[in-house]
DNA sequence: GTTCTAGAAC
DNA sequence: GTTCTAGAAC
């Protein structure tokens, strides 16, 4: 339940699009823009909810958050259908005027720039629990930008769904609409520490993202792909589950594209097989070289000379 | 990983 | 002149 502390109002979360409190008209915004049929099946139970720019508290279905006017709400979890259903208004005042509506690229500006904050805030303070080597604060310590996943992996607002083995976040700078990192707890520096022994795990890693692709509201016309990058510049093994339409403001360069459309980009299925068969991962030589190659469409495989001319290519093929 | 920006490309 | 990339810095 949601409750508008000018109006005294308790809403009830189930399914969503922009809302806004009948009474004070404060504007909440939700991200989620599709629904689903069934959420019972869905990994993660949690709603993330984001009263304000600097508290955040996570609600379960059917727990109470307090708002103040003005006061942003964002159902961080994107994946399940969400209702806010405001009950009858017990005093039938009726105070504030209508606010305009953000636009929502505003309110992604707004949220993205809110994640840089507490990113940065959470870089000086939060101290990640490591269970191997020494955790120092020289180059590449805690709090050094490779570092970054340790982080938000342990953030219960950035997880959409955690089980005993594996949590998964949503990308932090996404290269489509939808790109998720499945990130084993264990802790595994890269693909070089893979060993037979990370057989299941590996696995389970694979199954997690089968189903959040499952679950996705656009799993029926998007193609989606799940694989390691060759040579990941974050530390901490993870699992990338994008969408192939690569629609994404986030997507800017040559180096984002290639390391998703060439072999940089490493099935989740073949890194299993390997691990299988050898207890090892072994990434080719000249990995690195595979991302400057010439941009080049997926799926039609257009040479484009640019990334502006190849973002307004891939608009014929995953049209909004 | 991202941001910033010099200078290449047009 | 503007657009775009690539490499340094973080």
């Amino acid at each position: 339940m949601l409750k508008c502390q000018t109006a005294g109002l308790l809403a009830k979360m189930e399914v969503i699009s922009p809302f806004s409190c009948p009474t004070c008209r404060l504007l909440f915004w939700v991200e989620a823009r599709k629904r689903l049929s069934k959420t019972k099946n869905a990994p993660g139970s949690k709603l993330g909810v984001n009263p304000t720019s600097i508290d955040t508290v996570v609600v379960g279905t059917g727990s109470e958050v307090k708002m103040k006017p003005g006061q942003q709400l964002h159902v961080v979890n994107q994946l399940y259908p969400y209702t806010v259903q405001f009950k009858e208004d017990p005093t039938g005042s009726h105070g504030g005027s209508k606010r305009p509506r953000e636009s929502a690229s505003e309110d992604r500006e707004n949220q993205r720039e809110a994640q840089k904050t507490k990113a940065a805030k959470q870089t000086e303070k939060v101290s990640v629990p490591v269970s191997h080597g020494d955790a120092t604060n020289t180059s590449e310590g805690v709090g050094h930008w490779s570092q970054g996943l340790k982080t938000s992996m342990q953030d219960p607002k950035m997880q959409v769904y955690k089980d005993d083995k594996v949590v998964v976040i949503k990308d932090k700078y996404p290269k489509a609409r939808y790109h998720w990192l499945v990130l084993p707890w264990q802790s595994i520096p890269s693909l070089k520490a893979l060993r037979e022994e990370h057989c299941d795990l590996v696995k389970h890693m694979q199954q997690v993202a089968d189903q959040m692709v499952e679950q996705c509201p656009d799993a029926s016309s998007l193609r989606f792909r799940t694989g390691y990058h060759a040579i990941p510049s974050m530390s901490h093994v993870h699992l990338h589950v994008i969408s192939q339409d690569f629609d994404s403001p986030c997507l800017k360069n040559k180096k984002h594209w290639n390391s998703f459309t060439t072999d940089y980009f490493i099935e989740s299925h073949d890194l299993f097989q390997m691990l299988e068969a050898n207890g090892r991962v072994t990434v080719k030589e000249g990995a690195s070289e595979l991302l400057k190659l010439p941009l080049r469409c997926h799926v039609c495989r257009k040479d484009i000379p640019t990334i502006p001319a190849l973002k307004e290519h891939l608009k014929s093929h995953f049209p909004r």
